[in-house]
This record gives structure tokens, C-alpha cells and sequence, in this order.
RNA sequence: GCCGGGAUGUUGGAAUUGGUAGACAAGCUAGAUUCAGGAUCUAGUGGGCCCUUUCGCCCGUAGGGGUUCAAAUCCCCUUCCCGGCACCA
């Protein structure tokens, strides 16, 4: 005999055909089917297309977006959510050199696996604006934008250090390298000097901080942008060089210390240093800078304990007291900080004062510290000494007042310096986008016009550097390569690519309009869409992406392109789903398949050997990765989404146990059983025609079911909860004897944008014409929440002894009065003073004995 | 070192934001059903005491102290974990 059993297997591709085919989450384009209706437009961060996949990590935050997103179309929003690809870049070109085939065909494999993994899962994009980075339509638009910056003067040719990884034959930027090792591979990164493409993103650091104030982003990402940012503020103070006519500047914040400076600093790569440096010492010196400059980034900050440096013999003259002062150079000075070199207050900061330490330089104080203050020194605030006309001012008076005699005296001035730093803007790599400028013969760069674009990538044979250490497009055949302009002028195309940040700097963008083959965005869209009303991902990107798009977004809003100054709204960042794995002593990590448990400890089945279980982030070589379609097999996709949120708060990471999966697919079988007679697959017998009130116990717990689920998925971060209250609910209709069919139904929509597959075929069976997909959202009545009775805890003490049933909002009196004359309470307050009697209205009553 | 977030049963996590700690799940235990496995259903499940009655008592939210009638929640100190920054003058 055929059953009717829940089967997510048959369901699931099932709808996922027919929203397809009817294209159900398709956003119109027409202005005027959004009359009437308030705009969402709900963003993921599109993921980079390598070729491992998607693991469960991922669908986490595509899964919430999808939940609200779905929500807010029952609601009655016109939302805008789409997905694409993240498609240039290293991980792909990589896998293009290996394979010897072109990155385009890598691309479009791993898209179509990426594609194919999201479809799998009952997503509601709207797959009509897909769009990916690395194609032409695509990135003729970015090549424009880059257009605007070089316009504006904000994307600049410049001779600079950079971080040059000879492993990669690439340059990186800023943001990509930590400890002098590039973040992703760990590749060991050197200094070297190279014409670069530069984006001015300094110009717009006080925008970039100022701005963040207005949006909705965690706290702790936004203070990560500042902290990046680096604002501080503080004044130049020229120094003279003794002897000669030469001076140099150096940077403080701590201007009211100047009488304390009793040295100062240069870094080794500060241009004075060769000019200066007094024969007598000039080999050491030399010694000193040849050394640091062989140091990586890696050696000069990690063998940072000890400070290092040598005497110039030249002195300063410190401008505060007229002193001659001793010039070194150390490498603890940063030649990209500042003006590369200090001055030096030993007595009030760590750095200067280990280093007069070592060095036995003397120390001034300038700040009193307190009387108990040991040998050692002093940042905090206190009374100037030994410093003339700040003697007794506070350290904020002395600053100002210092500030304002050096500015009389024309020997500083106020300055405001970043930690930011201009954008490095090439990479030496095959698949990005190509540049579309052109260097004419007589070295003057030239836009190419916007009616040339895009400029495509040209076929080459290879994608490596050339043997002589030029990016892979200088392989590109000359009627790619060489330009002749209609005046007879040649030229050569620039052969660097832009790095993997730009496509998406501006692909929210894109996708309010993403068939625009005039304009990268119609101005219409752009006002009717912007800004981006959440915008959720993961903490990875919290300085990167969200930086330079921030700041793409400005340049934009410059040129009138856009009418928001930000981008994003809200942010919401979610936490990362991470996986227990098993490791033995010597470090070999084993599948959960491999391992068993057994007295509470977890050993390799075969060998018996112990292990140790931890909880890390998902990698293929813990052997603990867990993907979505291993999950799907099992359960479906249903009980996949809603295991995703199951599992904690969005915002939270936690570890994916398989086994929890089980409790929401069973969750989902007892709402099938619920709704489905499974001999005949018709709606079940239980389901009544009585009125939703009928049973009004059941009225009570679908209203507050309505309540919860809604405000829950309106947090963005309570998922979890909104799921265990229509577990509540599903708890409660198996153990009524019957069920309204009207109130099953309520559920089904509330339980739709959680399940979407098993909702719609559930409500196909009950008769339905329409999707739920389209049904309306349900609100609950809140008459019917409201209690006739309250249970109220009786406290003595604040402890908890008895609670009893009182009308809603019984006075305090009555309170008191039912309270004493508990039997319970008796007890307890017998032989003893009533001191205080407190009553919270309708929830507790404690008595102070 | 600095900044940000965190620590609640065996496990993932709830707790109306100062008012019944442990919702909802997972696991475990017992029972029902089943040839069996699985699935399903029912009940129990923080620790301890009492089990002279499911009556009741004590302890319990990383540790210590405080504020309060009342603290997982607020304040101070300590420990540990996660993320970021780190010679930025």
C-alpha cells in the first residue's frame, strides 16, 4: 500500500521546478509595479567562487536573509534579493595554471557548482540579476568607475614600497598582509619599489569615519573601521639639524612633552639619514640601514622586543629649549607613519623609554607622576615640570598651549594624520580586470574612452609573469598590447589587473539594474532601491570589503551616480558554524566516521587510539567539513534551514552537531502527520471546520505563536527561538484531539518562509490555489493574549514559596491579602514581622521578614 | 599590551532586559508498540537532602566581593575562551 510519508526528496525539487519555471521571486524592473509598496532590498555578501564549494558555514546567513526576505513579501514589501558571483582572483587562476585551461572555463565550473549547491536549498533569489565579476557586462562597469576615480584625481601612478610576495609574483595590499606573510597562504611578503596604481582613499578618511555614525552596523565592526582609520591628532614640530642648514619635521600627539625630548629618531629609510650621519659614524650607520632593509616586515616587528639603532652623530636642536640632541636611527621608527621620523620622550612613552634605557640616554621628566611612582613611565596626567611656561598646566592646557607658541613661532603647526593608507590598486595577476588606461610614448597616460569599453582580457598562452618579471598580460599579443591612437600617437596598455576587491566594491549596485547595457544603473533604480536595507555576512570582511566600498560609495555619491552617502544600512554580521574534530597525540586528525565513543571518550574505531575532540572552524584538512548536499541527502532542505538557525543566535558561532538535525526533521515529519493523513495523503482528519476559537486554548497558543515567530524573525537574530515556539505550538495541536483547519493554515504561513518546501506541498493538499509563496502574513489578535488570571509568585525573602491564581491587575491590597492568607506563606512568615511587602503587578509579590 | 565579544545542565541554547533559572531541542533512563533494527508514542531527566506521603528543604548561571526586598542580568576584582589591532609617535 502506497504511504503518504514525508518526503523531502520528492517535495523539495518538486517546488524548487515550479518557483523556477513561474519564476515566483522574480523583482520587477517596471517603476510602476512598485507603486504602492515598501521597498526592501536584502543583500548577502556573494561568495567567492573557488572551486571547494559551499560548505554548511555558508547557508547560514543566506538562510536568514532568505527566512526574512520571504517574511517580507508575505508582508506585502516589494524586495530586492539577489545573488551573484565573486568570480576573479587568485584561487582561480591558480587553478587555471594547474589544469592548463583558461580561468573562464574554472569560473563557469565553479559557478555552476555554486549555483547549483544554493539552488539545492529552496532559496528565493531572483535569479534574472545574477551577475558575477569577471564578466565583460560586468566589468566594463567597474573599468568605468575606475574611469571616475582617475577623472577625479583619485587613482594616481605612483613609484611606491609595496608588499611584494615572491611566492605569488604578485603585490599585495595593505589589508592582505599581517606579520609580513600574506593572510591567505602565508606566503612570506618583502618590500620593493614599483609603479603602482594608487586610489586615493585618504582623501576621504574624515568622511569614512564620520559617516560610520549613521549607520546601523554591530558596534565592534564599526570601531574596527575606526581603529583602521587611525585618526589622531597632533602637531609637526620642526627641528633644526646643529651645524648645518638642514631641518626635519616629526609628528607628535604629545606636543606639551617637547621639553622632554631629549633625542630624537629616524627611521632607516628617512632620506636625511645618508646626509647627515658624521663620517666617523657613517659605517655603522650604513651597516645598520643595509640590515634593517634585508629585514621582512615579518623580522622587524616580530624581533621587535629588543630595540635596536645606532648614533648619526649629528644633533638636533629642539626648538622648545634651544638643546642639542642626539639624532639616531632605529627601526623602530616607521618610515610609512608620520614623517618617518621622532622625537623622542623617554619619560612618557614606553618605546622611547626602553630605548634610552638601552642606550643610556638621558630621561626629563615633563609629567609629575604621583608621589608613589615607580621607575618607570608615566603616561598618565598630572602637572607639567621642568618645562618653562607649561610648568603646573595639565597635559590637555599644556598641549593647546604649546601647540599655539610653536604656531607663533613658526615651528609647527597643528596636523591631523591617518593610520589609513592610499589604496594599492594593482596586482601582477592575469584574472582581473584589465585597466583601461593606455601609456603613450611621450609617458603621459591616457583614459581609454568610455565607448571602448569594457576593455576584455586579451587570450595569452600562459598565465604567468614573464621571465623577466612582468604581469601575465604583457604575454598579450601586440594588436591587444599596442595602441595607435587616429592622430598617428602610439601607446602601450597597461598590463596590471585590479585587484580581487573591486567587482565588489559596487555589485549592490549592479543589481537594481542588472540588464542595463546603456548605464551601469538607471538613476530611477538607484533612488527607488538605495540604501541597501540589510546587508548580512560574516566578520571577515569587517575593514576590506566594507571599507573600500564605503569608499567607492562616496567617490560615487561625489559624482551625483548615487543619492546615499552609505551604502549599507544595516549591517548584520553572523557568527561562523564550526564542527568538533578528532585528533590523536601526534596530531592526525580523523573523520567523525573514523571515531566512536565509548566511555566518554572518543576513540578510532580500527585502532582503538584516544583522541582529542575540539571544536575548530570547518577545513578539509580536520576532516571535520560537513556540506550541504551530505545533509540534504539525509534530511532534505527544509530541515537543513532550519537547523541553520536552530542551532543559536545568528550572530553566534556554534558547532554543527548532525545530530541536532535530526530534532527539526522530526520536528518537520510531526507537521506533516500533523496536516497529513499519511494513508491517503489528504489533508488529515483531525483538521477540523470548527471556528479558530473553538478550542480556546489552542486560539490562545496560535496567537502568541503569530506574535513571537514575528518579532523573532524581525530581530534578524532570533531565529532560534521563533523555531522552538512553533515547535510549541506543533507540541500543542498533537496533543488536542482536533485541530481547526483554518488554524493549521495560520501556522503553515508562519512556518513557510522557515520551510518553504514542505509548506507548499502541504498547502497544494489542502486545496490551495495560490503559492504560499504569495499567501498573506497572519497577525495575531492582541485581545486574545490578554490573561483573565495570572499566576503570582509569592517570595519570602526572595525566596521562592508559593504562587497563586489572582484576577489580571488585582491591586496591591488584594495581593497582599491572598498572599498572607497562603498556607504555604503562613508557614513561613509565622512567629515573624511582616517588615515590607513589594508587588510587581501581575507577576510576583515578595515579603520582607 | 590595547580594543571588542563571551563563559548558564551531559550537549546546542532559553529567560518578558533587575522579578518563577534551564523554554525548545539533542542525549540519556523507563514504559508502550514492533519478529528484530529503525521509526513512533508516553513519562522522567541541574546537584544534594528527605523519600514519614509529588509534601518539602538546601545548593546552583566561570571564581571572589558589592548594590538591592530581589542579580544569569547592574558595579568592582580575578581566571579562561574567541575575534581584531599591535613599535602608528
Amino acid at each position: 500500500m502506497e504511504r503518504y510519508t514525508y518526503d523531502p526528496a520528492a517535495i523539495e525539487p518538486k517546488w524548487q521546478n515550479i518557483w523556477e519555471e513561474r519564476k515566483t521571486f522574480r523583482t520587477l524592473d517596471d517603476p510602476k509595479a512598485w507603486e504602492g509598496k515598501p521597498k526592501y532590498y536584502i543583500l548577502d555578501m556573494f561568495p567567492y567562487t573557488s572551486g571547494a564549494g559551499l560548505h554548511i558555514g555558508h547557508p547560514e546567513g543566506y538562510t536568514a536573509t532568505d527566512v526574512l526576505a520571504r517574511m517580507r513579501r508575505m508582508q506585502g514589501y516589494n524586495v530586492l534579493h539577489p545573488m551573484g558571483w565573486d568570480s576573479f582572483g587568485l584561487t582561480i587562476e591558480r587553478t587555471a595554471e594547474r589544469e592548463n585551461i583558461h580561468p573562464a572555463i574554472v569560473t563557469e565550473r565553479n559557478i555552476d557548482k555554486f549555483r547549483q549547491q544554493i539552488k539545492q536549498i529552496g532559496f528565493s533569489y531572483d535569479w534574472d540579476r545574477e551577475i558575477s565579476t569577471s564578466s565583460p557586462d560586468y566589468y566594463k562597469w567597474t573599468q568605468w568607475i575606475f574611469l571616475k576615480l582617475h577623472e577625479k584625481e583619485l587613482a594616481y601612478l605612483a613609484d611606491v614600497p609595496v608588499n611584494w610576495c615572491p611566492a605569488l609574483g604578485t603585490v599585495l595590499s595593505n589589508e592582505e598582509v599581517k606579520d609580513g606573510k600574506y593572510v591567505e597562504t602565508g606566503d612570506p611578503v618583502e618590500r620593493r619599489l614599483m609603479r603602482q596604481w594608487m586610489l586615493k582613499i585618504t582623501a576621504y578618511a574624515d568622511r569614512l569615519l564620520e559617516d560610520i555614525e549613521d549607520v546601523d552596523w554591530p558596534e565592534g565592526i564599526k570601531e574596527m573601521q575606526r581603529n583602521w582609520i587611525g585618526k589622531s591628532e597632533g602637531v609637526d614640530v620642526d627641528f633644526t639639524i646643529k651645524d648645518t642648514d638642514a631641518s626635519f619635521t616629526v609628528f607628535t600627539t604629545r606636543p606639551d612633552t617637547l621639553f622632554g625630548a631629549t633625542y630624537c629618531v629616524f627611521s632607516p629609510e628617512h632620506p636625511l639619514v645618508e646626509q647627515i650621519t658624521t663620517d666617523e659614524h657613517r659605517s655603522e650607520v650604513q651597516a645598520y640601514v643595509d640590515e634593517a632593509k634585508n629585514k621582512t616586515d615579518l623580522q622587524r616587528t616580530d624581533l621587535a622586543k629588543e630595540k635596536t639603532g645606532v648614533f648619526t652623530g649629528a644633533y638636533a636642536i629642539n626648538p622648545a629649549n634651544n638643546t642639542a640632541i642626539p639624532i639616531w636611527v632605529a627601526d623602530y621608527v616607521l618610515m610609512g607613519y608620520g614623517t618617518g621620523a621622532i622625537m623622542a620622550v623617554p619619560a612618557e612613552d614606553d618605546r622611547d623609554w626602553e630605548f634610552a634605557k638601552t642606550f643610556d640616554l638621558p630621561i626629563v621628566r615633563t609629567v609629575q607622576p604621583p608621589s608613589d611612582f615607580g621607575d618607570e613611565p608615566y603616561l598618565g596626567d598630572g602637572p607639567s615640570i621642568n618645562s618653562d611656561f607649561l610648568n603646573g598646566l595639565n597635559i590637555q592646557d599644556s598641549k593647546e598651549r604649546m601647540t599655539e607658541w610653536l604656531e607663533s613661532k613658526g615651528k609647527g603647526k597643528a596636523q591631523v594624520q591617518y593610520r589609513l593608507r592610499d589604496w594599492l590598486f594593482s596586482r601582477q595577476r592575469y584574472w582581473g580586470e584589465p585597466f583601461p588606461t593606455v601609456q603613450l610614448e611621450d609617458g603621459t597616460i591616457m583614459s581609454v574612452p568610455e565607448s571602448e569599453l569594457p576593455v576584455e582580457l586579451p587570450p595569452i598562452d600562459e598565465y604567468k609573469p614573464t621571465p623577466d618579471g612582468k604581469p601575465p598580460l604583457a604575454r598579450a599579443s601586440d594588436d591587444w598590447l599596442m595602441i595607435t591612437l587616429p592622430d598617428g600617437r602610439k601607446g602601450v596598455r597597461e598590463t596590471n589587473t585590479m585587484p580581487q576587491w573591486a567587482g565588489s566594491c559596487w555589485y549592490y549596485l549592479r543589481y537594481m539594474d542588472a540588464h542595463n547595457a546603456t548605464e551601469a544603473w538607471s538613476a530611477e533604480a538607484e533612488r527607488y532601491w538605495m540604501p541597501v536595507d540589510l546587508y548580512v555576512g560574516g566578520a571577515e570582511h569587517a575593514v576590506l570589503h566594507l571599507l573600500y566600498a564605503r569608499f567607492w560609495h562616496k567617490v560615487l555619491y561625489d559624482c551625483g551616480l548615487v543619492s546615499t552617502k552609505e551604502p549599507f544600512q544595516k549591517l548584520f554580521n553572523q557568527g561562523m558554524i564550526l564542527a568538533y574534530s578528532y585528533q590523536d597525540d601526534n596530531g592526525k586528525y580523523y573523520s567523525p566516521s573514523e571515531v566512536e565513543e565509548r566511555d566518554g571518550e572518543w576513540l578510532v574505531k580500527e585502532s582503538g587510539v584516544r583522541t582529542n575532540t575540539q571544536i575548530e572552524k570547518m577545513s578539509k584538512s580536520r576532516f571535520n567539513v560537513v556540506t550541504p548536499e551530505e545533509v540534504i541527502d539525509a534530511y532534505g532542505a527544509d530541515a537543513l534551514r532550519l537547523y541553520e538557525l536552530f542551532i543559536g543566535p545568528l550572530s553566534v558561532s556554534a558547532p554543527w552537531q548532525t545530530r541536532g538535525v535530526e530534532g527539526v526533521y522530526r520536528f518537520l515529519q510531526r507537521v506533516w502527520r500533523l496536516a497529513i493523513d499519511e494513508d491517503t495523503g489528504d489533508p488529515s482528519s483531525k483538521l477540523t471546520d470548527a471556528a479558530v476559537d473553538s478550542d480556546p486554548e489552542l486560539w490562545k497558543v496560535i496567537n502568541q505563536t503569530i506574535k513571537d515567530v514575528t518579532e523573532d524573525t524581525e530581530s534578524i537574530d532570533k531565529m532560534n527561538t521563533a523555531i522552538s515556539h512553533m515547535m510549541v505550538f506543533v507540541n500543542a495541536a498533537t496533543q488536542a484531539a482536533t485541530v481547526p483547519k483554518e488554524t493549521m493554515k495560520t501556522f503553515l504561513r508562519l512556518l513557510a518562509p522557515y520551510a518553504p518546501h514542505i509548506t507548499e506541498e502541504i498547502w497544494e493538499r489542502f486545496g490551495e490555489a495560490e503559492l504560499i509563496a504569495h499567501a498573506t502574513w497572519p497577525h495575531h489578535d492582541p485581545e486574545v493574549l490578554k490573561r483573565e488570571e495570572v499566576t503570582i509568585v509569592i517570595q519570602v525573602n526572595g525566596k521562592l514559596r508559593s504562587r497563586i491564581q489572582l484576577p489580571v491587575d488585582a491591586s496591591n491590597e488584594e495581593v497582599e491579602e491572598a498572599a498572607l492568607a497562603d498556607e504555604r506563606i503562613q508557614k513561613h512568615i509565622d512567629g515573624k514581622t511582616v517588615r515590607k511587602f513589594i508587588v510587581v503587578p501581575n507577576r510576583l509579590a515578595n515579603i520582607v521578614v
